[in-house]
DNA sequence: CATGAATGAGCTTTCATTCAT
DNA sequence: GATGAATGAAAGCTCATTCAT
């Protein structure tokens, strides 16, 4: 199954056998295959008969180690939306914030480095959790409750760059959250082919949120 | 059936009208019903049978407006992508700029405001399109298209902003789009009681884009 | 609607007017695509929606002019069964009995040739005909009343030609039409291209009926 | 499940069994109850309910087994069309050419007595196999191939009984075909309760062939 | 005479899931 | 741990037919 030999998927993987534990050889195999299938046609889309034949193995076995399709979802979606995202994340960050205390533009230009290279490894993930989350209540629910705590976590961080009030913290969060998701789609989605330069599109969203357009352009 | 007597669902059957002619009144019915579903459980998580119950119709009454379920989506959705998406966009902002010429600031908050207003007004129909286009072909074709054409009449509105390359544009395109589209995330998925002003909120958008995060907060 | 001009369909629509009285025009485009799609599909392969689209006109239209699918299909092939091929045929044979007393062969000869003629023009309804028999129990009905009937009147005229006894009349009987249906089936269903000759393949087998194989070939 | 025990069913089960494999119990239930519920009321006549119901299983079950309805029609017809008709036949023809070399007569007689005696085992699938021939494309293509391939290995036998050129013979098998088919039709649809002794019209058709009508009555 | 709209009943097929082996 | 066999429930869709206009 050299298709699922990407580095993507084995992220992923490890992510979630990170909280499986050592799996088995097929129970990885169908972990592999449901985020293949669930990345292409959404999880709905997305039958265990399917799986079970891109995994090479029986339907059967799938509800061996896991107890229903949503459980599959879940336990593929979670750990990486929990365990990698969150501590990793803010982590990064105050450790960022510790060495480049004082350069803010420095500190931005690696968190958002390391989300869009975070956000590449794990793109099939990604694209799930996008379609999943504006309908699925308990995917929702893991990712509102990962990016509260991230939040609160690096909120004196985001305070560096300006940001006064609590509201204003939002935003910038939000704002941050937009021109990445809007620069991931473009990538990934909308002009895969186009040769996209990471750093050099970050630099442009950096000096936009510190100058704005004119200073940048 | 006075479910369905919202201002968004009338915005969207008003266009899907303008694409199929006249319409009997169970198959605005089916439309009307169909949205609702969609925006509610996904394309994939709305049966025929549950469209049929919520408009009050026989569920063989769908097919035979509809050739198919997918069929329905689509002309829910392209009608909108397409007619009003589009050439009212451009329209509007090439209005705007001959009566703002000059005032790029207002421009932008103008089109920024209306394009949230639209996404506010079509609301279910903005998350049936944000859910289906990561996995839909046809949908994801008639987007490009559409947002493609867009692109083209609004160009030498975009350049007056600053951007004077065609990578420049599409950046500034993508990262406005970007951050209106997690403005109407966050104030209709994440905080939907939070009592959100879009003019305030445009307001730091345009303010950002100009000048910056430090000259804004 | 020029598919419909062959002769073979023309002859039914006659067949069918003799039976309904002068009818609407599209109540005969109805009985005209009924009949094609009936030959090409089967009876239950055929949908009304079908052969309305087929004749051009509404499905509603059909029901106007027939009370039910099953009632279009017998009140197709009964004026065919009924007023064509009984009374037509013996009063025929025993015309040419008449005409060429003392000359069994030639009368087996006409008899035949006429009857393939007939098979030919009435080519979509043998089909149907044939394919319904076996499962339709109305049609299966008449046809045997029919084919009952037939036989008592020419069983006179077949004892011209030897047999003496009713079996042996009936086996007579049975394996003129063996030869017949098998001669049609290979020339239209099996070599449709070979480029028969009716005359040919009848002398053929009036040769073998009276003299057998040896004689013949 | 008594009603399946007759021999024209465990005939056919194990023709499909030699295509198949060793077939799980409930497919063979549902091989089985296709096979009655076909002959009885036509391939379209038939629900895949009433197959499920008749064979006391489950309908999803025969989806398991067979991927489709129409699926399911040809891997019952076509072992017995393909692996019976054909090389037992010509097997048998060889074997009886050899026994009763110079004997014309005793060879066609054997040759049409075991046919029909196929026929009369196999008798539900003949029925089907004539049913649907006339429609199903798929069907009408494995028949052709098949009979084909038969005429191609019995040629030589038939050149015994008399005809020299091609065209004769193909006239020969299609004589045999129409007096075979016409017989096995009386005997089943038309008079099944009159006591058909095979042996008897056998006797009476070879008599036929090789002296007329004539010499034999 | 003709039809567009509508439908209840039924179709074939797919679904996630269970269980004996 | 793994699977082939089996299934109840539900899916999308088609059917012949009715009726108001």
């Amino acid at each position: 199954m050299e298709i699922f030999e990407s580095d993507a998927y084995q992220a992923v993987l490890e992510a979630v056998e990170k909280a499986e534990g050592r799996m088995a050889p097929k129970k990885r195999l169908a972990v592999l295959a449901a985020l293949d299938c669930f990345a292409e046609y959404g999880y709905d889309g997305t039958s265990t008969k399917l799986i079970a034949e891109r995994a090479g193995i029986a339907e059967a076995t799938i509800f061996r180690h896991f107890p229903s399709k949503r459980d599959l979802l879940l336990r593929i979606a979670a750990p990486v939306v929990r365990h990698i995202l969150t501590p990793a994340a803010s982590r990064e960050a105050t450790e960022l914030a510790r060495q480049h205390a004082g350069e803010p533009r420095l500190i931005l230009r690696e968190v958002m480095l390391s989300r869009l290279h975070f956000m590449r490894v794990y793109e099939p993930l990604v694209k799930i959790v996008l379609q999943e989350i504006l309908v699925n209540q308990d995917l929702r629910a893991i990712f509102e409750r990962e990016v509260g705590g991230l939040f609160q976590q690096i909120a004196p961080i985001v305070a560096m760059f300006g940001p006064k009030t609590d509201l204003d913290r939002e935003r910038f969060f939000r704002i941050l959250g937009g021109l990445l998701l809007g620069y991931h789609l473009q990538r990934t989605l909308v002009s895969p082919d186009h040769g996209w330069s990471d750093e050099e599109e970050v630099d442009f969203m950096v000096g936009l949120i510190f100058d704005g357009l004119n200073a940048t352009t």
